[in-house]
DNA sequence: CTGTATCCTCCGAGATACTG
DNA sequence: CAGTATCTCGGAGGATACAG
């Protein structure tokens, strides 16, 4: 099933932009969404792994947010048939594709401090 | 003063890439500055008229909001010398470039959209 | 009109301990 | 290892009233 969507439908159509940003706001908010991504982006991890490269988060929240995460399909949640059982988390190509914000977010925000600074 | 920064250049500063990420995430959480900053793209405004646009924002909360907009550099507040005092907020170029996150949010919140569709 | 001042509620997030 | 269960606190945001 694939449903099309033409950008320059948007600007007719207010709702689906507002649902759109909104969607990607969901990905981005918390203290701990972008670090957790950031950590898959370099391959598969385990959750003890992630627990590790991300200092001072506690089991809690890296349990409630890689939940959420899986929620929005930003990643995989695997279980290798191992004894004992492995988990594996991943990221999805959607989960992959949010570099583009974020490459967007940078842009802005190194252009912003060029021009807040000019005028002081 | 002119600062030049070649984007070329993040991959070598992570710092760089965090904080700029950073300054855009701190203009566009909470509740109140997106629906603000959108107010004020179709021009200037009074304190009134974005109160009467926004639904349910108090003035505590827009008054707020705006402060934190001003001090980020996203908004102008002008004192017109008339009497009694009108108070009008502007959006800068900083505030309006803005957008181009926007759009990258709106592009991959549909593209995410249809993925996820496709694999249901 | 352009905001402040209080008081209150709810939820994100931390600390810590525990389970299978 | 891969999480869950409680307890707690601070801060975002709401309700309402008031000030210049």
């Amino acid at each position: 099933m694939k449903i099309e969507i033409n950008l320059s439908d948007v600007k007719k159509c207010p709702q689906t932009f507002v649902l759109a940003v909104n969607d990607t706001m969901n990905v981005l908010t918390g203290k701990w969404k972008l670090p957790i991504i950031a950590s898959l982006v370099f391959g598969r991890k385990r959750f003890k792994d992630i627990e590790r490269e991300i200092p001072k988060i506690t089991p809690k929240m890296l349990s409630k947010e890689l939940r959420e995460l899986e929620l929005n399909g930003i990643v995989k949640r695997n279980v290798l048939d191992t004894y004992p059982v492995i988990i594996e988390y991943q990221i999805t190509e959607s989960g992959r594709n949010i570099k583009m914000v974020l490459d967007a977010m940078v842009k802005w925000g190194i252009e912003h401090r060029k021009k807040t600074l000019e005028t002081v």
